[in-house]
DNA sequence: CATATTTCGGATATGTATATCCGAAATATG
DNA sequence: CATATTTCGGATATACATATCCGAAATATG
């Protein structure tokens, strides 16, 4: 598993408020949680926890919700990653030595890192504005059916 | 993480047997557990798994433990992660949709399964065999100090 | 045969990610 | 000001991977 649960729908609702809530409008837990089919509470927290940290906007009371500011930066999808799973999700041993180097590598290093490192650096370069392009030109998907 | 723990210590404790065994010897849970530095009942768990699908051999009684026939062929690494760990390392959507496919993708389909396919492949050609012989050479370690 | 050793299999315990619940705070509306 | 709506934060519950325990079966040895 490369994404934690909680790092999958933290990527998804930001990509969720980045095609929606671009006019000013704003977006209740219940109504991301039913667009990204995630559980509502558990959503809930994780949307605080980005808002905690600045990557999207809240606000509260009747008709407020979650958003993101028109000229907002782009977000790099790393920057959620690293924020939600820490480094676990790339700078962790693939054999679980306590920490991955060359000096003292595992076994599986060489095919391990070079690969995780590629990777890590193409979610780098990829923004969640990107992706949401993707998925407005209807050639990604957010959801099953 | 890539790995669940029972495949690291699975693919850990194979490599042992494969480097230590190869003259009919046999290692018991606690030898095993104590070279690769893992939880010792819950290593023993793993080995009878691995000998229950035929990857090892074990013999009860003293002077019993596990072993590989000295004639036995390659253990392939993915094999492995595949008896252990199911599809869930590889075959699954990064973003947690049902199924990972080309005609319905998830936004970081492309950037995900293209790395995790070659990953996959490289794991396929590797053996454990090849695996000790990095161990032996002191080019890989499979502990920390 | 008696004993010690070791794997085997099932039941149980622990830890952590995942998920839920609830009361408080903020705020728009009338 | 009263009320409804919504986020916020802390406490709690659940599910699952991880880890342990224990009695039974097998077997080498004397
Ligand atoms: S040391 Fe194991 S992956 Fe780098
Ligand atoms: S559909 Fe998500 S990784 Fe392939």
């Amino acid at each position: 598993m490369m994404f934690s649960k909680s790092c999958e729908y933290a990527i998804k609702a930001v990509i969720h408020l980045c095609m929606e809530t671009r006019d000013g409008k704003r977006l209740s837990v219940a109504d991301i949680s039913e667009a990204i089919e995630s559980p509502e509470p558990f959503t809930a927290k994780i949307l605080q926890t980005l808002a905690r940290h600045g990557f999207i906007s809240s606000a509260k009371g009747p008709g407020g919700g979650f958003y993101i500011e028109k000229n907002a930066a782009p977000i790099v999808v790393m920057d959620l990653v690293e924020l939600i799973d820490g480094d676990q999700a790339f700078n962790r041993c693939g054999l679980g030595l306590k920490e991955c180097s060359e000096d003292h590598p595992c076994p599986i290093h060489n095919e391990f890192k070079s690969y995780s490192a590629r990777l890590k650096k193409l979610l780098e370069s990829k923004t969640i504005q990107q992706l949401a392009a993707e998925i407005k030109a209807g050639r990604a998907f957010l959801v099953n059916s």
